[in-house]
DNA sequence: CGATAACCGAGACGGTACGTCGAGTCTTGGC
DNA sequence: GCCAAGACTCGACGTACCGTCTCGGTTATCG
């Protein structure tokens, strides 16, 4: 009866990403799972949250409603209404800009500047405090967030930094992980925890990466000034 | 019959923080309510806390049965479950180091040793992992937890600041928020959000208290080996 | 958490029928249970059963609803749905008549009149509807209802029969459980099964007793009319 | 699509009982219904009932299952759960005996036994049992079962009734119909109600055959040992 | 022989009710 | 007036069926 229903929790793209031989060879019978539905519970979703309600507010019965679908088109997708959260808020999030690749110090500036248009935006930001607040009671959340958001991304500085030092932009001995997480970090806690360290400052993303890679200093930066 | 209810929202301290005079002249007749219940509410909320289960899986209705308390007692004392997270966690958490003063930049290690120590131990950690996670479902927690942790912690970075600077330890324009938020930001992260950027080095607060200050360097740092 | 729940199976009466000694000695902490909630249920069920509703139309929602109660009352109090009904049913059903004892065949034609009027009787037509109707889903049902309705019945004709007996108004042989089906079952069929047979007669009972008694006969019976 | 679908509520024959002419002209293109899915219906209701499950445990998706057949198949052939019940009901019930003929009243025994032998057989009992605990709720199986079952019955009492006034054995006033009552009566109370008035005396019919004639008697029947 | 049409098993669809659980309130007897 | 116990209303949870609707595929008759 109940053939796949974790299907959603890595991975969401049915069908598998490798190219050619078909996943499963057995020609799936019976009638296949409405797109419009699945799109339709996702799109109600974000309305609801975006019209206000809190995430405590978040009724599976309240989006099979908002979406025009029976309660059992929602429970044959997700094993239960945390499973839906996770798999909807992944699909919603924004995916990683392109890196322009002039220089390793811009492409660390986009990269934190898309960061905090993200925050900005009320839909991404939405995302954001969904993701975080939820990461301790819903394990599954931390593990796809994860493997699709946080791990791209560390692997995308990697990248960069590994140009950067080719170039000889960077140090040699550059640590990347330190680089991501001192970036990264304080950007999400302006963006999830404390709105009174706000992101409108355009120059926000700059002067990070500048202080980064420059340290916010003691005396000895007086060099700068020479 | 129910003649305050919203007391705990800010200091939990019944009585205020006004010495002698009682705040409510009226002698509150009847019995007092009892300090074992409240203690044993608390004791209950760690206890079920500590044994792995979920946030989602605390229930007003078992931490009364865990306390051998009736669930009205529990409803006497908050105006509802998340007013008792809120001020359980708040007096579970860890007060705040004495700094021990000798440099800005040691005072600095200590305070985010602190922090470290706090992600390490389980209690402590999940306190942390409750705020945070919590923040956006519960404004009272976010209010609450800003003037009891986050302000106090500000100002004193602040101060260890200022000290640097008059001493010449630190530059005279080096910004206090900043360097807060690049601090604690990243400690944050390692702590409620990924597991996989540990915090068992001992050495980790001095490098990152290091890395803030000094910068993590373009080739410019060359001149350190000089 | 559940202290008592199929109580109502045997005996609906709570406290027992037995004199002096209390049930329970433990004197039953916590709120009571509302009476008032109990017949605004059964009262409720009365209610939709009369509005035409069908047996299948009967919900426990809709019960819940209609009696302005919550459904967890209705689940406090009955195991499921069927034996609410059942219990509800039982509570409904009109008692037995008091025989007036002149001669012990005008006994019988009061007993009989009695389930013919029942059958007339909106309410108690529905309520031998619903017994005879679910007997076979519900053997609960049949179990309660044989206790609490046919078996005293069936005592009831017994006693009847051996007054007139005694008085030398019956045969010493005359088997009354025989006798009882005999006038109970074609009562019984008119009444729940066919609606063709109607019970408008209001000879119908005489009719009845002079039938089972004196035979529908052969020829010897031309002794009538002599 | 759907061409018919209420052809069963009377006369389960497809095709009509009219012999010959097709009942409609129009030769019905595409693929024929497949006989065996509507055996294996019929024998997965029988088989699912006689396992011991209630009634309410007949769902049509369970039928579908063990009849190996889709949902659809079923939903093509009645209009709804009911109907099916109902025309599968009819198809399983024993159809009525020869009556030999040798004189009235041993034809009422034979009628009567055949009635009592269904009810000790597992398969007719059961269908009696629904017949009889559905008869409220399902109008139309009430209308069918009549039709079908009932009414020949009493036109094979009456008939039989008339032979026996015809040859003296009987009355000349006697009630076909009230006998009818008075022998099916006790006989359907012993198979669909209670159990402890049981079928198994071999000489149950005559009995009750012996008392409907000859009376359960009062004190003039004292004349009979005379 | 190919097109057409209705069938078939499988299973997803929108609904409705089930029985459970928890939130926050109320009501007992007893302290 | 507090306390433990537990009943109260309300509403969401996740499950099961109902009757309908596609799917891909099969089996008849018609043209």
């Amino acid at each position: 009866m109940d053939t796949e229903r974790q299907a959603h929790l890595l991975g969401s793209a049915p069908g598998g990403t490798s190219a050619g031989t078909p996943t499963c060879a057995a020609p799936r019978r019976g009638r296949p799972r409405s797109e419009a539905a699945e799109q339709a519970i996702c799109a109600a979703v974000e309305r609801l949250m975006m019209d206000g309600a809190g995430l405590a507010d978040l009724t599976v019965e309240g989006v099979a409603q908002a979406a025009g679908v029976g309660k059992a088109t929602i429970y044959r997708r997700w094993p239960n209404k945390e499973a839906m959260l996770v798999d909807v808020v992944v699909r919603l999030d924004d995916p990683e800009p392109e890196l322009a690749g002039r220089c390793a110090k811009d492409d660390l500036v986009t990269l934190l500047e898309h960061m905090r248009r993200r925050g900005l935006a009320k839909r991404s930001r939405w995302v954001l405090m969904v993701v975080f607040n939820q990461l301790h009671g819903l394990p599954a959340l931390r593990e796809v967030y994860y493997e699709r958001v946080i791990r791209p991304r560390r692997e995308t500085i990697r990248s960069v930094v590994e140009r950067g030092q080719a170039t000889g932009e960077f140090r040699a001995d550059l640590d990347s992980e330190m680089l991501a997480e001192m970036l990264v970090g304080p950007m999400l806690v302006r963006t999830v925890l404390w709105d009174d360290a706000p992101l409108d400052d355009p120059g926000l993303s700059a002067a990070m990466v500048e202080a980064v890679l420059e340290g916010l200093g003691g005396p000895a930066h007086v060099r700068r000034a020479g």
